[in-house]
DNA sequence: TTGTATGCGTTATCAA
DNA sequence: TTGATAACGCATACAA
């Protein structure tokens, strides 16, 4: 390994003259400048940042952290999305992103700040987070900049962000209205997740709007698990043969109600319209193609590290920031 | 920020006897170590990785390096099956994994080599990366260990990883074979990728040993990509309608291969027979659902991340190692 | 069993 | 424009 004191030695300067050379410093001679790079260059120099994090006191790291990286995970490719989005604006303002799940943080009895502050990460954006994770609230009372993604939060530092889940989701539920139908089920997430909380609200309301009857045995929670929403769509609709469309909370979700469906010797969308939640790459292939609300997670990622960045520089930054939705209109759904 | 400095202070001993207790050696006495540690707790203490990493000479981090992150790039979820594998394992011998992409370095005008250097990182494994790089070259020299995905090589410190290439794309076409399919065409990846010419000869392997007349006409490059299948597969079949069945080296050309079929008013299988190759998450939600070349990229990224760490510890390592794959049979293909 | 002293590679302060 | 030197937080060889 080539160090500034090789360079030094080879240059005959002193270290402190390399290091302002390699930093650009003007007040450094241009020729020795030169000549400094130069010798970097051949000899392959390359910065330790180990030594530089260290003696600067900062790392230039933003942290992920998800729930889970396992196998089958990744099928919806939001983490994916979110990973890449907050990749992506890291990477214009030279920060880097280190990766961090709660399954690791468990079998090593680290906590999410501890793992932070061992890194010397300068923010964290998490997603998948159950606010009863035993380590959720020490993360979003300490001081180290957080974005949360889908639960809202106030503290400081602190910043989360998600589309309109109620606006979005009575969106959806009145269009399938609109299409006329009025026995509408709803397969929700995991019960105990705020956007499930938010995401029945919207559907409430939609039916309210247009004085339908909310009969609560239409709503059922899935864990946003398309097995679960197999087996849960199944049941309700076998119990409620009166429904016509089904609003899911994830569009996995909707593939497993979808597969439920079928087993019924029901057609989508002749026997059953059906809108999911997300708009996953998988959405458009289903076939009938699914519509879908869409959320935008690569964006929300970048978004992520944006406001991370602002509140590292001690910029002002939202407390609470929406991005927006879309619903795409695709082939899962008719007019009765 | 709390240091063993601290801790030291407060337990009135020397910094050596903390970092001693801390690290759980056995020359420090039950009571001291009992002591220092209890403070470490109450005060938070966290070690701080760059000190450590300064000193140790190492990092225990290996590297990612993905030929992009973009927004649509994930769709096949390749890049995060390998993510995830490698991942796991690095977990479980307590390292980290850091990752890295080819456009990033373009941008900052930085080798991998420079990168990891940087970063002090251990090992690396790469995929997608294009043998013309040109900071290929570098890294396979180097005597950074790292694993190649789907490109053999030579070089120590030094192995690749993949499924036997020729095999699979031999059984696949013997596949459409034994469904009396003779004229079958080869949407093939990218020119220029190793795997592609060896899918070619599994494709021509089968097509000769069963007296077939190989025609290079049926065969086109299509990039690994949907667009480009899509574009070439309507090419393909319009000049030569005579074809009925396709061989498509990835799942996601297939679908530009499917999409194409529709528009050209045939159906799959019942007019074309369509085999696709990696069996990504979406291939089994198709209509029809893809038979396709099962790869398990998630046991490739874990295997890369095991073959890294032999390399790192100097234990023997193989210098290719080869995964299996599977025939998974679904529904894309008819009897002719 | 404990402490002193040194060094890892870099940046920053101060003086020359 | 340059150079000594200290400092960052930690681990370790050596001494006590």
């Amino acid at each position: 390994m080539v160090t500034i004191k090789d360079i030094a030695r080879e240059a005959g300067v002193s270290i402190t003259t390399v290091s302002r050379a390699l930093n650009n410093y003007d007040d450094v001679s241009a020729s020795t400048k030169e000549l400094i790079l130069k010798i970097a260059k051949n000899r392959g120099y390359v910065p330790n940042r180990s030594a530089q994090n260290l003696v600067k006191q900062k790392n230039n790291t933003l942290a992920i952290i998800l729930s889970g990286l396992e196998k089958e995970g990744g099928k919806d490719n939001i983490a994916y999305g979110l990973l890449s989005g907050m990749y992506t604006y890291a990477e214009t303002v030279n920060y880097e992103v280190v990766l961090f799940t709660t399954s690791t943080a468990q079998q090593k009895q680290k906590t999410y700040v501890q793992f932070c502050r061992e890194h010397n990460i300068g923010g964290a954006v998490l997603h998948g987070i159950r606010t009863d994770d035993p380590y959720f609230e020490e993360i979003v009372s300490s001081d180290l900049p957080c974005v949360l993604i889908d639960i809202k939060t106030e503290g400081k530092n602190t910043s989360s962000i998600s589309i309109d889940n109620i606006e979005a989701s009575k969106e959806a539920v009145e269009y399938l209205i609109s299409h006329n139908h009025r026995n509408i089920g709803m397969i929700n997430g995991r019960q105990e997740a705020a956007v499930s909380a938010e995401r029945y609200k919207g559907y409430e309301k939609a039916l309210v709007n247009h004085n339908i009857l909310v009969n609560p045995q239409y709503m059922v929670y899935a864990d946003f698990s398309e097995e679960v929403s197999y087996v849960k769509t199944k049941e309700l609709l076998s119990s409620h043969p009166e429904i016509t469309a089904l609003f899911c909370a994830s569009d996995m979700m909707a593939v497993g109600s979808i597969r439920a469906i079928e087993e019924l010797k029901l057609k989508v969308p002749n026997d059953i319209s059906i809108i999911g939640f997300d708009n996953i790459p998988l959405s458009q292939y289903l076939t009938p193609a699914l519509t879908t609300v869409a959320q935008d997670f690569y964006q929300m990622g970048n978004e992520s590290a944006k406001q991370l960045l602002k509140m590292i520089t001690k910029e002002k930054y939202e407390n609470s920031v929406y991005l927006s939705y879309k619903l795409v209109e695709r082939k899962s759904i008719s007019m009765i």
